[in-house]
DNA sequence: GTAACTGCAAAATATTTGCATCCTT
DNA sequence: AAGGATGCAAATATTTTGCAGTTAC
């Protein structure tokens, strides 16, 4: 079962609004990755401009979505997968990205590869973003 | 030997001016990735701000150097290190951004691991980000 | 009731486009 | 000389900030 959205909400010390409500719902609709555009438009537009940049900056925060590096430098967001095992933070899989259609695709299933770097290099995150044709476009 | 920069610019049909010769410059010296800001800074603010736009657009277009995803939502651009061995096109090498001093390393040496996609994706193009602190920093 | 959140206005930044001038070939 | 490249001005787009009014707790 699964937590719901005021509770996420609660969780992280944040009062539960109709933007942040909203918002949130829509990511776990969407599953995937949603820009500063998508959730104006999706949401019907009925929140500021302004609004949504808070919304998401204070989400990112707290660490209930993130952002996802892309090759075209555009702003993505994501949810942290793990924001329902509250504690653990291992937001570590991978980005797909379709070329086609423009989804991005949160892999869960698939790990991150170990990297490894060069002396006086330490790790912190890796981000790992594939693009090619998702299961919908081949 | 390498091939010099008014070589690199020949090779792709572009004329050799004061503004691509300097920022091409910029990047052999430099290595690593620059922001457009960097660009800016660095070459002594003597280019208009919109010339370095189209500068860096056009070696893009070309190949010359390419994008970097990077998670903080910020542009950046580097060499493509096969612009000598002109041809064969596979830029895939790790990029590294320390968190400390925000230096972004092309990481040659490290090799872009192969990541399993589930049915019904294809892969294009992988990109690696990691961030972590670099060399100079830990 | 109080602190936090939202919406509006506006400021600050970043990026793109048009056009006249200058430079490369 | 001709075409492409640059610089300036200005139009767009994006993101941030301040503040007054509203809402959640």
């Amino acid at each position: 079962m699964h937590t719901s959205i005021a509770d996420i909400l609660k969780q992280n010390q944040l009062s539960v609004t109709g933007s942040r409500t909203k918002i949130l719902e829509l990511f776990q609709q969407t599953g995937g990755a949603l820009a500063h555009a998508d959730i104006e438009l999706k949401t019907g537009e009925q929140f500021d401009r302004v609004t949504i940049y808070r919304t998401l900056q204070t989400f990112v925060e707290k660490g209930i979505i993130h952002t996802i590096p892309t090759a075209d430098n555009s702003v993505l967001y994501a949810l942290c997968k793990d924001q329902c095992s509250e504690g653990h933070h291992h937001d570590n899989h991978i980005h797909f990205i379709c070329d086609d259609c423009g989804t991005t695709y949160c892999l869960e299933q698939v790990a991150i590869p170990e990297v490894r770097l060069p002396n006086g290099f330490t790790k912190k995150q890796t981000d790992v973003v594939v693009s090619g044709l998702c299961n919908k476009c081949s």
